[in-house]
DNA sequence: AACCTCGACAACCGCAGCCGC
DNA sequence: CGCGGCTGCGGTTGTCGAGGT
C-alpha cells in the first residue's frame, strides 16, 4: 500500500499556522467546502499539504468547535467512553459534539490520565492498581480474618472484572490505610465492622467466575449511584453538622444507610484515618452557570445521562485516598459548589467510574 | 533578569482501511 | 484481485507560555 507523499514535499510549510495562513482556509472551505484535501492547498493559496490543511480545519478552524475548558459533565462522559471504547478518541469525539478526537486525547493524556494514575486507577483498563497495594496487608488484616468480615477479600485476587469497580479500590484503599494509620480501628468494634456496603457484598457474591471473562460491556458491573437510591447518607447540612461536632471533616461512608452511617461514624471512624480521605460533595454545580448541561440525544433518556448526577447522591463517598485531599477542609462546604479544581476532580472521577451502561448506548456500534 | 522546568495544546508522523480503477 | 490514492485515526513530538529558582 503505498503512502501518499505528504509534507515532505519541498516548499511545503509545515509547523504552527498563521492567522493569513487560517483566514485563506477558512475563505476557501467556505465558498467551495474542502473537496479533495489534497488539491486544497493549492487552490487556496497555501504553502501546506493537504494532511495539515485538514487536520487544521477538523482541528481548530471548524465552526462547530467549541473550545475552552471541559465541563465535568464532559469529562465524566470521556472517562466513561473510554472505559467502554479504550483510546477510540473519534468514537468518544462523536459523543461530545464540538469536541474533537485531538481535543480529548489531549485532554486525556495530559488531565484525566495524570488523575487517574493519581488516584491509584489504571487508565487503560480503569482498574485499580492493585499492584500498588499490600496485598499482603489486607489479606491478613483483621477484617479479612474476623468472621465477621462479610467481605471475601480473597476473591480479589483473580477478579480481574471487577475491575471496574471502583469499590474494590475504595475498600482496599481504605483497609491499608485505616490500619496504617490506626491499627486498633478495626479492632475496636468488631461487631460493627461489618462493611454495609450492600453493593460490595453483592458484587462480590454475585461474579461467578465464568461471567468474569466476558466482553467490556459485561465486565461492568451495574453497580452505580443511580442504583442505590437508598445511599443517602450524609448531606451538605449533615457535613456541617458533623464538623461542628469536631467529627473527622474527610470522612465516608460505604454507601449505608443512615443510621448504619451515624454508627459507624460514631463507634468506628478513627480521626487518622479521616486524613487521607476524600470528602464527596453533593455536586450540585450543574446550576453553574458555566455548565450548560449538555445533553447527547442518544443518552438524554438513559440513566447515562449527565444530568443524573444531580440525582445521584454523592455523599456516597469515595474513600481514595489522594495525597492532596488531606488538605482541604470542609467546612467551606461552599467551596465545593461550581468549583472545578483538581482535587474536586479526583473526588468526582471516582464516582465517574460507577456507572452502567444504559441500553441505548449501544456501544458495539464502536466495536 | 536570566535560566530552567513543566504543563498544555497544536501539529506532525505513520499506519490502516476504504474505495475506485 | 491487486494496486494506488486518499482519508481517518492514534501515537508522538514540537512549541509556547507560565511559574519557579
Amino acid at each position: 500500500m503505498g503512502r501518499a507523499p505528504c509534507c515532505d514535499k519541498d516548499g511545503l510549510k509545515k509547523g504552527p499556522w498563521t492567522p493569513e495562513e487560517d483566514q485563506k482556509l477558512i475563505d476557501y472551505i467556505q465558498k467551495h467546502g474542502h473537496g479533495s484535501w489534497r488539491t486544497l492547498p493549492k487552490n487556496a493559496g497555501l504553502q501546506r499539504c493537504g494532511k495539515s490543511c485538514r487536520l487544521r480545519w477538523t482541528n481548530y478552524l471548524r465552526p462547530d468547535i467549541k473550545r475552552g475548558r471541559f465541563s465535568f459533565e464532559e469529562e465524566e462522559i470521556i472517562i466513561q467512553l473510554h472505559s467502554i471504547l479504550g483510546n477510540k478518541w473519534s468514537a468518544i469525539a462523536a459523543r461530545l459534539p464540538g469536541r474533537t478526537d485531538n481535543e480529548i486525547k489531549n485532554y486525556w493524556n495530559t488531565h484525566i490520565r495524570k488523575r487517574l494514575l493519581r488516584m491509584g486507577i489504571d487508565p487503560v483498563t480503569h482498574s485499580p492498581r492493585l499492584d500498588l497495594l499490600d496485598l499482603s496487608s489486607i489479606l491478613n488484616s483483621p477484617i479479612y480474618n474476623s468472621s465477621q468480615a462479610q467481605l471475601d477479600v480473597s476473591k480479589l485476587i483473580g477478579i480481574k472484572p471487577l475491575v471496574n469497580n471502583p469499590e474494590l479500590l475504595r475498600l482496599a484503599t481504605t483497609l491499608l490505610s485505616s490500619q496504617r494509620e490506626n491499627p486498633e480501628f478495626l479492632l475496636q468494634n468488631p461487631q460493627e465492622n461489618q462493611l454495609c456496603n450492600p453493593q460490595v457484598q453483592n458484587q462480590f457474591a454475585s461474579f461467578p467466575p465464568n461471567q468474569l471473562q466476558t466482553d467490556p460491556v459485561q465486565e461492568i458491573p451495574s453497580c452505580t449511584t443511580s442504583s442505590a437510591p437508598s445511599v443517602p447518607c450524609l448531606n451538605k447540612t449533615q457535613l456541617l453538622q458533623t464538623n461542628a461536632e469536631q467529627f473527622p471533616s474527610n470522612y465516608t461512608s460505604f454507601g449505608c444507610q443512615e443510621s448504619q452511617c451515624n454508627a459507624w461514624q460514631d463507634n468506628v471512624m478513627p480521626s487518622a484515618l479521616s486524613e487521607n480521605l476524600v470528602p464527596m460533595p453533593n455536586y450540585d454545580y450543574f446550576g453553574s452557570d458555566n455548565n450548560q448541561p449538555f445533553v447527547d440525544p442518544l443518552l438524554e433518556n438513559s440513566n447515562f445521562h449527565p444530568s443524573n448526577i444531580n440525582n445521584q447522591n454523592f455523599g456516597f463517598a469515595s474513600v481514595l485516598s489522594t495525597p492532596s485531599s488531606s488538605t482541604t477542609p470542609l467546612n467551606s462546604s461552599s467551596t465545593y459548589i461550581n468549583s472545578s479544581t483538581e482535587d474536586e476532580r479526583d473526588s468526582y472521577c471516582s464516582n465517574m467510574l460507577n456507572f452502567e451502561i444504559p441500553d441505548i448506548l449501544d456501544v458495539n456500534e464502536f466495536m
